[in-house]
DNA sequence: CGAGTTTGACCTGCGC
DNA sequence: GCGCAGGTCAAACTCG
C-alpha cells in the first residue's frame, strides 16, 4: 500500500521531511510561523492536520542509541528527560515504518508533542519531530523519579517502533547495546554535513550524549527546543535549565530565521554545533 | 490501582 | 465534490 509516495501534498512538515529523507534525513527543521503552542489549540479546533503553522523541530537520531538506552534498561537515559506518553501510532504513506505520536506527560496541560518515526532512507535513523514547547519546567530529579521511568519508557517505545520497523526492512536495531560505535557513524557524519542546508539540528549519538550529561550533571537540556536558542548565533549552551524564562526565549525564537544548527554529540568528540 | 501502551475509529485538511 | 492521508481521541489491555 505504500506504493504511494505522494507526500508533497502536504506543506511544511512534509517538505521538511522530504528534505530530510533526501538528505538521508539527518536534519532538524525549525518552522516557526506562529506562537509555540497556540498551535495546539488549532490542532483541536481548526487544523489538526499537517502541522502547518506549527513550530516543529526535526531531529534525527541513530536508532542504535535509542535501542541501547532502552536495552540498558533502567539506567539508560531517555532520549529526552521529559516524560512522553504515546497517544497514537499510524502507518505513513510511502513509508514502511509507522509513526508514533507522543505527548508530554510530565505536565497535564503541556502541549509538547513529538512524532517518532523511522527514516525511510536510513532505517538506522530515527526521525523525531517535536512540536510545541513544554509549558512547564522539566521534571526535577528525573534521574530518580517516575518521570525518568516514563521517559525511559517513551524511549523504549520509540525504540520499539524502530525495532518493529526494522524488522520490516531487515535492519536490525543493534541489540548489542554495549557497542554503540558499531554504527556507520561515518555515514552519519556525512549526513550531518549534507544537512547543513538551512536549519538543521542534528543529534548524532544524542542519547549517548544525554546519558553523559545526565550522568554528570543533573541540569541538562533535553528539550529539542534548545537549538533555537543557539540560533541566535551566540555561544551554544548545551546546558539549559529550562524554566519559564526559557519559554519566553523560545517565544521569540519564532522570529528567528530558519537558521538552525547541527548538534553533534559524540562520546569522543565534544558537542559540535554548526550554525548556518 | 494507576499509568502507559496499543489499536481502531473519527475528524479535518489538501489534492485531484 | 470525492478520495486520500495525517493526526487525535477514546476504549481496552498490560505492566509496574
Amino acid at each position: 500500500m505504500d506504493g504511494g509516495g505522494s507526500f508533497n501534498k502536504d506543506s511544511n512538515l512534509f517538505v521538511t521531511e522530504q528534505q530530510l529523507e533526501e538528505n538521508d534525513n539527518v536534519s532538524s527543521e525549525t518552522v516557526a510561523e506562529s506562537p509555540p503552542c497556540s498551535t495546539f489549540k488549532d490542532i483541536k479546533l481548526g487544523s489538526p492536520k499537517k502541522g502547518r503553522s506549527v513550530q516543529k523541530r526535526v531531529v534525527s537520531v541513530p536508532i542504535k542509541d535509542v535501542e541501547g538506552s532502552r536495552l540498558k534498561g533502567e539506567s539508560a537515559p531517555p532520549p529526552d528527560s521529559w516524560a512522553w506518553r504515546k497517544y497514537g501510532q499510524k502507518p505513513i504513506k510511502g513509508s514502511p515504518y509507522p509513526r508514533g505520536y507522543y505527548r508530554c506527560s510530565s505536565s497535564k496541560g503541556c502541549p509538547a508533542r513529538k512524532q517518532v518515526e523511522r527514516s525511510r532512507v536510513d532505517p538506522t535513523m530515527l526521525v523525531i519531530t517535536y512540536s510545541c514547547e513544554h509549558n512547564h519546567p522539566w521534571p526535577a530529579s528525573r534521574n530518580n523519579t517516575t518521570a525518568a521511568k516514563q521517559a525511559a519508557a517513551a524511549a523504549a517505545a520509540a525504540a520499539a517502533v524502530a525495532a518493529e520497523a526494522s524488522t520490516t526492512t531487515g535492519v536490525k536495531p543493534e541489540s548489542s547495546t554495549s557497542q554503540p560505535d558499531t554504527e556507520p557513524e561515518s555515514g552519519t557524519e556525512e549526513r550531518f554535513a549534507d544537512l547543513t542546508d538551512d536549519s538543521i539540528l542534528t543529534t548524532g549519538d544524542e542519547f549517548a550524549w544525554f546519558g553523559e550529561m545526565e550522568t554528570t550533571s543533573s541540569t541538562v537540556l533535553e528539550n529539542p527546543i534548545f537549538t533555537e536558542r543557539d540560533n541566535s548565533g551566540a555561544d551554544v549552551a548545551m546546558f539549559f535549565p529550562m524554566r519559564e524564562e526559557d519559554e519566553s526565549l523560545f517565544a521569540d525564537l519564532g522570529e528567528l530565521p530558519e537558521c538552525s544548527l547541527v548538534f553533534r554529540h559524540r562520546r569522543n568528540v565534544g558537542p559540535q554545533v554548526g550554525i548556518c
